[in-house]
RNA sequence: GGACAGGUGGGUGAGUUGGCUGAAACCACAUCCCUGCUAAGGAUGCGUACUGGUAACGGUACCGAGGGUUCGAAUCCCUCCCUGUCCGCCA
């Protein structure tokens, strides 16, 4: 959420910023008259509260004293009213209010690159040059190992879902266990998280009110099952104040991760690379305004270390205003090389929202006088499917096999 | 799922014949004083959000959430959520 007196104070420079992310100046407009309405209208209850509880106060000590109470009666009484009938404009004021601030993305950083989709997105260095084959690489649906079993996945369940046996389901495990220990030496703290969290929790990290569509919900509970760890990790520290000596807090968790994946009808429809279920190692961090930016650097470095410890050439993208997601000031990508394919796909984002989670969740350090909002972080460390099917093109032989990495042997 | 008991400030925890309690006490924390060595003692301050004021200092709301009764509610009533204990059920 957006901080309101930003708005008030500072409407262009808002309103610029956001035109990075495609928001209209109206609804910035909209948010500004609204608290100003909400203000006004405050203005004129407090009075009248304050009326009404001196007078109450009154006509406790009258009451006592033996006093004629009728008329002071009487005139609370109207005064009542009054305040009944303004107090319920002054909600319906601040909910129009928090609907309508809880729909509005975060602020880019002045550094995010202008642009309206992923083909304006920066790229910032690569790492590792991609493998050369002495023969056409194929795709990881396409290498016949028995590794991947597509069809009963969607006998189960219905498309986007698969089965993994044999080696694939051990790679899958591995790679779940060497993320952590190698995160976990990283300073990142293991966490173990419920999968199905609740509307505040959802609300807290921006799932919520806008992209209801894009979850899964638990028939007839008010519960969902979470799209990506960052949600249940970040909330742990939902109606908290942390003492300063406790950040930066540096996570990191496995979880599985659901999506409809409503808005991708007839993209990535072949193959491991969109799934309904997936499984991710992510980090989480929770810091200080001032250290965002170190820990940001340091969450990024440890999702590429960790593709190169695994021998995966990769690319870092920064990404552009248009591409940045819902919560994120701002956000860099790392695309791993996929021989079969012949191109880049993402398998890790990293975000830093500021304190625009903070505030929505209200997560605030108390600083030796004040409560202040914190800033979160979140990324992937990694997707760990792609991960599985970027070994699987990256490492294969002509004759079909993979070779597993070397780094994984311990593992499997 | 059933029965009973509870949900108060960063923490523990008073306050339930409605008014003088936004909330005692203790702990934690901050500043200062004393003392001087692996510690202790004393003083003061200290809930959150919004809001008026240059400031001093005020105002409003908040005692799990939402409604209700009342001139007035942490205190009474209703609904929901959560925690504890016992029972039932079960990896």
């Amino acid at each position: 959420m957006l901080d309101i007196k930003l708005i008030q104070n500072d409407f262009d420079s808002v309103c610029e910023k956001l035109r990075k992310k495609k928001v209209s100046e109206e609804t910035i407009e909209d948010l500004r008259k609204i608290s100003l309405e909400l203000k006004t209208k405050r203005a004129l209850l407090e009075p009248l509260q304050a009326e009404q509880n001196a007078s109450s106060k009154l006509f406790g000590v009258w009451a006592k004293e033996g006093k004629d109470i009728n008329e002071l009666k009487e005139k609370l009484s109207l005064n009542k009213q009054k305040i009944s009938t303004l107090n319920s404009e002054v909600k319906e004021i601040e909910n129009a209010l928090s609907s309508l601030a809880l729909t509005v993305p975060n602020l880019p950083d002045d550094t995010v690159p202008n642009g309206v989709d992923e083909n304006d997105n920066v790229e910032i260095k690569r790492v590792l040059t991609p493998p050369s084959f002495d023969f056409e690489p194929k795709e990881h649906w396409e290498i016949s190992q028995n590794w991947i079993d597509f069809q009963r996945g969607v006998k189960l369940s219905k498309s986007r879902f698969s089965v993994l046996k044999n080696e694939a389901a051990k790679l899958e495990r591995a790679l779940i266990n060497y993320m952590l220990d190698f995160n976990t030496k990283r300073g990142f703290s293991e966490v173990a998280v419920p999968y199905i969290v609740n509307r505040e929790t959802l609300q807290g990290t921006g799932q919520l009110p806008k992209f209801e569509d894009d979850l899964f919900k638990i028939e007839g509970e008010e519960l969902f099952l979470i799209p990506t760890a960052e949600v249940p990790v970040t909330n742990l520290f939902r109606d908290e104040i942390i003492s300063e000596s406790e950040l930066p807090i540096k996570m990191t968790s496995y979880t599985a991760c659901f999506r409809k994946e409503a808005g991708s009808a007839g993209r990535d429809t072949r193959g491991m690379i969109r799934q309904h279920q997936f499984d991710k190692v992510e980090l989480v961090c929770i810091t200080k305004p001032q250290d965002s930016d170190k820990i940001f650097d340091e969450m990024v470095e440890c999702a590429s270390d960790l593709l190169t410890s695994l021998g995966l050439a990769h690319r870092h993208l920064m990404l552009c205003g248009g591409d940045l997601g819902f919560s994120a000031a701002k956000t860099v990508d790392l695309e791993v090389w996929f021989p079969g394919q012949n191109r880049y796909r993402e398998i890790s984002s990293i975000s830093n929202t500021r304190d625009f989670q903070a505030r929505r969740a209200k997560i605030r350090y108390k600083d030796s006088k004040k409560n202040r909002l914190v800033h979160t972080l979140n990324g992937s460390s990694l997707a760990v499917g792609r991960t599985l099917i970027a070994i699987m093109e990256n490492y294969q032989k002509k004759d079909g096999s993979i070779e597993i990495p070397e780094v994984l042997k311990s593992y499997m």
